[in-house]
DNA sequence: CAGAAGAATGAGTGTACAGTCACTCACATG
DNA sequence: CATGTGAGTGACTGTACACTCATTCTTCTG
């Protein structure tokens, strides 16, 4: 099965250097991760990678592309474990899925990076990108109220916040308090989710 | 009144630095905006920037130290207008104070880009005080139930995001979906309010 | 097997920036 | 007015990093 190729293709290359453009940028951001990093990362010369994408902000936007596209599938698996087609029932099973997924945080770390890098055009489009497709799916396959979609993307945003401070380990009341009901390893979440 | 002398006192150098510093790293978070940058817009050299802060983490926190301690007035502010002490009350017109205070976007902006700079203890340190401070308050001032409260965060979190995403100024379905109700203009705000 | 097409790199280039330091100047005090 | 203290800076240093380019190595095709 496994050609004994040297070389890749060109193509299997940018996914590569794609996905570890995510783990490097979920650990610091556009500017505090560099070229450098994410190509030690896939195993390849610095040279490459931008030989590859151009700039270090067209990766940057590359990864986010990938992060939503992942975020949609999830989506899109845990509205399929719903056991009936009700909005709340829905709702619930996707944001679940959602929480699922960024349990590993990248996917999270990468978003709170990227609104902090908005003044790059690139990156503040794929940003409104993911933004309106996450909404837009949500609203169409839940038929949740606007309120409700509101509440769901609100609770995301949410969970983005605790998980960056770590409120999760944190012991005190106030971090008791926020993270009630999330508890993001097991997908219990409070009424309505946990996305964007 | 004001006095003739050239030089001023270190400690209202220190203050002026620090809203210079409020104002400089919203407009690009901790990586992006320089020391040069901050010396600017305060009207003296770097090199006394860094005398006065011994580093630019350094600094950073403490603008973010500010911007909590604004946020903190605002919320007394708003809980001071409220025409009734129901939870209900307080909160919504704590959200409308806060969703005002931000209109004007350092503030908001500075805290997006805390949190994608979090790998600096510094920050991390602050932006945790930060949340428990407003939390403390907003759970002890307005009485609220645990549930409320969340809410009241979750919201503020979706109002930073559809901010810097301009949601506000997007004429799509998805956007007016997100938006309605926010409108931080007018301080009305949904079932809840708007901070952190 | 010649040679074109593409994968991949090493070695550079220029620049931008955090932090340092020796120094100058302003001010208060006796 | 001598002197000490603290405000403020210019010039520098070292480094880190995005991006370029000439070149080498690999694979495919006829």
């Amino acid at each position: 099965m496994k050609s004994d190729r040297v070389l890749s293709t060109a193509e299997e290359r940018r996914a590569k250097v794609v996905a570890s453009a995510v783990a490097a940028f979920a650990r610091g951001g556009l500017h505090a991760v560099t070229v450098a990093d994410v190509a030690k990362h896939a195993g390849i010369s610095p040279a490459y990678v931008l030989k590859l994408f151009t700039s270090k902000t067209q990766l940057f936007a590359a990864a986010l592309d990938e992060c939503y596209r992942r975020i949609g599938e999830a989506m899109e698996r845990g509205a399929a474990q719903a056991e009936e087609e009700t909005p709340e029932a829905l709702l619930h099973t996707m944001g679940g899925a959602y929480a699922e997924l960024i349990g590993e945080r990248d996917l999270l770390m990468l978003q709170v990076h990227a609104q902090s890098a908005m003044a790059e055009p690139l990156i503040a489009d794929a940003v409104r990108r993911g933004a309106a497709g996450i909404t837009d799916y949500v609203a169409a396959r839940s038929k949740a109220s606007g309120r409700q979609v509101q509440e769901f993307m609100a609770f995301g945003q949410l969970c983005h916040l605790l998980t960056t401070i770590d409120a999760f380990g944190i012991d005190e009341p106030w971090a008791k308090l926020l993270t009630e009901g999330f508890r993001h390893s097991d997908p219990i979440e409070p009424p309505g989710g946990a996305p964007d």
